[in-house]
DNA sequence: ATTCGAATGTAGCGAGTGCTACACTTGTAG
DNA sequence: CTACAAGTGTAGCACTCGCTACATTCGAAT
């Protein structure tokens, strides 16, 4: 039982019951553990929340790499639809669910939650160039534009208003600007 | 001491320490009561909590009304670039402090959350479809997206990453579609 | 075989949680 | 004046929190 077979363990629990109110001994036990060994393992819970959002950020960027179509989108906002359409699948849920809890966390000056909410939009904000028309005269700035309407669409959504979200998206441009 | 005049005490605390972890003996120090008379006039913490959002939809409201240009802006994208600078002013911050706390509280599944949420998206699309430019040919879905944009780029800068956002509202497009 | 350090179990500390029991003071209606 | 309900203070319950002290087991190196 060392971190790397810890958390796994770890990370499935806080992505099934949020990391906002994720404590020692419920921890330990999802993971068969003491709340005594996760200490001892990773010193305090600050450095163990640090280390499992490091492996949720790897977590993350594997889960786009297999989940999402390989093909470029033909338009900024088909982009935009098609990464809304993917994370809306039940197998995003618990990723959507600790990332507003990160958000939230930023929000309250949280500074690991920062460093691991960056590193998340750094690997989203990679793929979505990589998925963008090759046709797109400026990528940088295109993918800027379909990350910042992702997340709008996402928090929407999981706020009950995946109404707007939608109509929001397809007002986006169709093609690149 | 009653609902009425502890509301404005405890908004205020939950402003300024977030809504998360507000809990009943810090939140009474705030009012000047204690645990015990908060419990007395609202029975308990959730009907404490419900109320408390009812309440902080109204203010939001409010602070819209009385902080933001009243004018029409130019363009959909000038639109969206106005709510994200004047949220972006310091006094916001605990409005969306807050605001994030309840889009996570949402994604975890809480319905006194979701309702507060769809009472602010409501008022917010209200505000966004008064000040769109008057030519705009379709006001409710240039709302929509418009509103998208800026929660996008709110969960961005709230990670820290506002200068995603402010290339992804600069890409967005200057005239109604 | 002995020694030593890593790993682990048990028990508990002090603080904080939502909430309740009980006694007491008021203000008001009869 | 009395009776009664609204309001309030004090104390506490059963629980969880992060974390620690202490003792033990176990495996490998000497």
């Amino acid at each position: 039982m060392s971190r790397e077979t810890l958390l796994p363990l770890l990370a499935a629990h806080v992505m099934a019951h949020g990391l906002a109110d994720a404590s020692l001994r419920p921890l330990a036990r999802a993971a068969g553990t003491s709340d005594r060994m996760l200490i001892y393992h990773f010193g305090n819970k600050d450095a163990l929340v640090a280390a499992l959002l490091d492996y949720l950020v790897a977590r993350f960027a594997d889960a786009l790499d297999s989940a999402f179509p390989q093909a470029r989108s033909a338009s900024r906002r088909a982009c935009a639809e098609t990464v809304y359409a993917v994370t809306g699948q039940p197998a995003f849920a618990p990723f959507l669910r600790v990332w507003w809890d990160i958000v939230a966390g930023c929000s309250a000056g949280n500074a690991a939650y920062l460093a691991a909410a960056g590193g998340m939009m750094e690997v989203l904000l990679d793929w979505v160039v990589d998925h963008l028309p090759a046709s797109d005269p400026d990528p940088a700035a295109g993918a800027r534009a379909v990350l910042t309407a992702i997340e709008g669409a996402q928090a929407l959504r999981a706020v009950g208003r995946g109404d707007i979200a939608e109509a929001g998206l397809a007002a986006l441009e169709g093609r690149p600007a």
